[in-house]
DNA sequence: CCCCTAATGTGAACGGTGCATACATCGTAG
DNA sequence: CTACGATGTATGCACCGTTCACATTAGGGG
């Protein structure tokens, strides 16, 4: 076993990573006190700072993992997205993510990100360069990095209004709908957005 | 003067309200605490009970207040938007919201909304029918429901991701070009919207 | 006019929280 | 084997939300 000593814990940092990443699926936000996780990961209260400056570094670190997670998921949806019904599954898996996690997704968006959590940035620039690459695969004539923001800025705000109830969530099969039917008004515009002799904006 | 009696506060109820969303946009929402906000109303701690159930319901009723203001702002902006021109108008004024108030943006929609205000619900039902009648005064051939469903999404999707520093943010110029560029490029979407015939553009 | 009730504000107290500081324990390099 | 650095503990402070018993007062019915 590695059990350790009973006074040294072997693994704290990814015990509390876990420990937090539980009480946040379990009790919300709210639910994730840095006390909380000491208890759960059978140590004192304030071993974690040990391995965490303080709460919000905790949260970035769940939030990170979520980022890479999210990332995994979008990627096993479809790695290298081209027609529309492509980038539309990605799009569905992209919402259920939120659906399926909604405390660590809010974890991971609710709050300005910090920029000096390092690990979060890097993680979200994963996921911008994933859309942008999807963007540019399936659109070549367009400028990708504004149909990146077009395309991220649908779907992130699919993800919320539905995470806030503001949209039919009864059945998975009404969000994926939803969110296919919205990709794909998107995705005709695309080849006319950047017509021969058309000025940008 | 509305003295009162130096007992009796005279409108705490809006006092609170006050005071909740000062603090809101000076120190965030980590800043709002009950006590804060009666200290801040020259009251005792807990007489904020007296017309709050908790602070939940508060943070509801400025939330409320919120999307009263921004319901108040995007019709401002343009009271019947039909034009691509008009709605893209209607949306920076929607982002430069959030990024104005961005404590206040995220107190509106980071937690899921509590049925139970029927305050907030009211006042979130009041934007959602303004953008299901922008769409149908605007695209008349569509789907309204549908189509208002991806106008906000893009429009809340955008807002978030500016306030999540995701985009470049650097002056408000750069945020609704950004923005006017991702509405414009839904609006062509619509073939319903123009009349047989019409060119687009 | 006065008094009584209901509305409003107070104070103390409980359990919880984040965090700093001083101390204890232990693996390991020298 | 020993000393040191890493890790975990104990204690304490300030703050928080919330409850409860109590004080104050406004305003209406005698």
């Amino acid at each position: 076993m590695s059990q350790a000593s009973a006074y040294h814990h072997g693994d704290l940092r990814a015990a509390c990573l876990r420990a937090a990443r539980e009480l946040l699926e379990e009790d919300g936000s709210a639910g994730l006190s840095l006390r909380a996780v000491a208890r759960r990961a059978g140590v004192s209260a304030t071993a974690p700072y040990r391995h965490y400056a303080d709460r919000d570094a905790l949260v970035s670190a769940v939030a990170a993992e979520g980022y890479r997670e999210l990332a995994e998921q979008l990627a096993a949806a479809h790695p290298a997205p081209s027609t529309p019904d492509d980038l539309a599954a990605v799009a569905v898996v992209y919402v259920r993510f939120a659906l399926e996690h909604p405390a660590l997704f809010r974890a991971m968006f609710a709050e300005p990100c910090d920029p000096t959590s390092e690990e979060r940035v890097a993680a979200t620039v994963v996921i911008t360069d994933y859309v942008r690459g999807i963007v540019r695969n399936a659109f070549p004539g367009a400028d990708p990095e504004a149909l990146a923001t077009t395309v991220w800025a649908l779907v992130h705000g699919l993800a919320f209004l539905h995470l806030d109830g503001k949209l039919d969530t009864s059945t998975p099969e009404v969000v994926a709908r939803q969110v296919r039917a919205a990709v794909h008004a998107l995705f005709t515009v695309a080849p006319a957005a950047r017509a021969p002799g058309t000025p940008p904006e």
